[in-house]
DNA sequence: TATAACAGACCGACGGTCGGTCTTTATTCC
DNA sequence: GGAATAAAGACCGACCGTCGGTCTGTTATA
């Protein structure tokens, strides 16, 4: 029988269990008995921390993102930048964790999103960063027109917008990350690539477009270049 | 015992059946069980026409979406018409479909989507609208290009997007729509009224970025008008 | 010693299966 | 052509394993 443990170290414990599993299986087909056997806990001590199923995808949702709200607060809080200064540091810092953290989540992640079989996590990290991001850059916004770079009548509209595409995009690029590493063929795998680019290219316009940008200021390309060369690396690597 | 009918009548009643108990619960809470005792048939039966409840879902989808991709096609066909001419003509139409069959199928689409109780349904409708009408769609806006009042480096990726910000609007549009009816202030209900009209401009100007057209080029404010007195007449009328 | 952290037997409901029955349609024989 | 028969398909409902969640009891910690 194993002691006691503090709540946040069992907590994690827990998630940990279950993300594994939800990558492996989705939501859906992942039962909690299969969750609590793998984080080693009892039925009991599960609803002990967790009054359901859902709430425990609410929690996991929250950690991510909460991470990220940081992130982009302390962007935000940097008075010397412009707006588009802002945003473009955000995706270059998003980015950067990603490859720092790579190893240790990229098959989570790839898992994640592969074959649309989490629709529920990625509804609840929509929902939740809804709530908790799209306030922020809501304010991002409303300094981009004073500034005179952003140029739309729907600040709030936008700002929810931009989270919508940015998590589909992150859906869509993790999911064809992961389709390029599962080629057999070298050749198979450079045609995703190329899918990769283009989507990132439409990416950046639409954004453009929805925060009424000028084409070409976000350096959403950047960022295209990284994960390709890190795909690329991961190919050769095989 | 009830006796054996066509696989296409037995399916419409359980359809049927599923459609408004989905409306009323959701996908998730509405069991077979409820859905086979709504539509009169036994476990066996259902089993018989579907493998599972999910492959019911996805006829469902179908059957939605199927109809809307023969309206597009039947556009798509008129030959007199400019690219920006059949989409405008399209948004009429879903909009005429709605309101002649708003009496029977409102509250179950209102419901349907409040709440964000129903991801899946929405998850089904988008996957395979990706699949039936984004195509369709690719074609309208190669011939726009063509004719020069598109502008757009990726029509594939512009037409997937289409159909993902339709989904979404209507998805928003129905739950505000609902929200409306059920608030007892009038005030209230038409502070509601202003948002439907402020997401629907900004959805206009969104699909106008999206296909590279020019501000106004679409109807999007005629469906809105539109939307709006029908909501407000049924307001009076309560 | 009170309380938080567990354990695990247990529950009703769930999605799905299975052996079998009844209805309809196709085929055969006269 | 019409009755007899056989094959096909629609349908039934008891049943199964598993699910998310509850409950009562035990152990550790402050």
């Amino acid at each position: 029988m194993s002691k006691a443990k503090k709540p946040e170290v069992r907590k994690m414990e827990i998630i940990q269990a279950a993300l594994e599993l939800f990558a492996q299986d989705g939501y859906e087909n992942t039962s909690v008995n299969h969750i609590i056997e793998r984080a080693g806990v009892s039925k009991g001590g599960f609803y002990h921390h967790y009054d359901s199923k859902a709430q425990l995808l609410e929690d996991i949702a929250r950690l991510f993102l909460d991470k990220i709200a940081e992130r982009i607060q302390g962007i935000a809080e940097m008075e010397d930048l412009s707006a588009l200064e802002k945003t473009n540091e955000y995706f270059r810092q998003v980015n950067s964790y990603k490859e720092q953290r790579a190893a240790e989540v990229s098959t989570i992640l790839a898992g994640m999103y592969s074959g649309g079989k989490n629709i529920q996590l990625e509804h609840a990290i929509f929902q939740y960063g809804s709530k908790r991001i799209a306030p922020l850059m809501t304010e991002i916004i409303r300094q981009g027109i004073e500034e005179g770079e952003f140029g739309t009548e729907f600040p709030e509209e936008a700002a929810e917008m931009f989270v919508r595409l940015f998590v589909i995009n992150q859906n869509q690029m993790s999911e064809l990350f992961f389709q390029a590493l599962q080629q057999e063929k070298r050749e198979e795998a450079e045609k995703i690539v190329d899918v990769i680019k283009r989507k990132y290219q439409f990416f950046q316009q639409l954004l453009e477009d929805t925060l009424g940008l000028e084409k070409g200021s976000l350096v959403l390309q950047e960022v295209a270049e990284e994960t390709v060369n890190y795909l690329l690396k991961a190919l050769d690597a095989r």
